[in-house]
DNA sequence: CGTCTATGTTGACACTCGTCGATACGGGTG
DNA sequence: CACCCGTATCGACGAGTGTCAACATAGACG
């Protein structure tokens, strides 16, 4: 029952939209294409992740510094937890520069999930 | 930042596009829009709704018979269990026809999913 | 070096979730 | 009516998740 099986998403560098999984209109889903999309879903089913996330997309090259969004109800170290998920999921990425950590939003990884809920298949 | 002050999850028929929330671009979302957010991507956060989801999104008519989705790896119980959770959270509907249940994907919520995942906001 | 600030990690806890077997309901059919 | 089939609900169990306090780490600066 417990499947332990962490699909490594993408990771990729901002360009195009992935060609993860086609449209949900196409056809039926294969286990592995439905792993990997549900694991970026689930990345936005938490009302702090979606915070943050909109709070980095809705900065200026949608890049921001957690301390510019880390005021969203919770502890830090609660913060932190979340932005580490949004990584894994491959929508946002960090680099730190000196003091502070910066996140950006992975473009094409959004677009794939936008792409995916494309009724009009 | 302007939000809609949308009561409760949609739960309308097809047509266009519910503005259930602006794109994450457009500015911070507020707590209760995130709330609203984070649920309807929950709902398509667990690999098994998201093939039954797609299994009744591909076949003619954006409709499919239970019976014509439930091989998807769980028992029954499991099966009626997630079409629950993705009608409660609107993105499909359902109705009894005879004998057999058929299920409907619930078009304007999918796509101001979709809208929201707008980068080009 | 020592110290301060910003961020990440760890461990623990309560709570939610996905799953199943058993059971109930609803509607055809004989 | 009795029976069967398709679907929903219930109750229980293990696994996963969000949260916090405490602690650890990494630069900046004196």
């Amino acid at each position: 029952m417990s499947k332990s099986e962490v699909a490594e998403l993408p990771l990729l560098q901002n360009g195009d939209v992935v060609p993860c999984c086609p449209p949900i209109t196409a056809g039926e889903l294969s286990q592995v294409d439905a792993e990997k999309m549900a694991a970026m879903f689930k990345a936005l089913s938490d009302p702090v992740r979606l915070r943050l996330f909109s709070k980095i997309a809705s900065h200026p090259g949608g890049e921001a510094c957690v301390c510019d969004i880390a005021d969203v109800g919770v502890s830090q170290p609660t913060v932190s937890h979340h932005l580490k998920k949004l990584r894994e999921a491959g929508l946002l990425t960090s680099e730190r520069r000196g003091t502070w950590v910066y996140y950006q939003v992975a473009p094409s990884v959004v677009a794939a999930m936008a792409a995916m809920l494309d009724l009009r298949g």
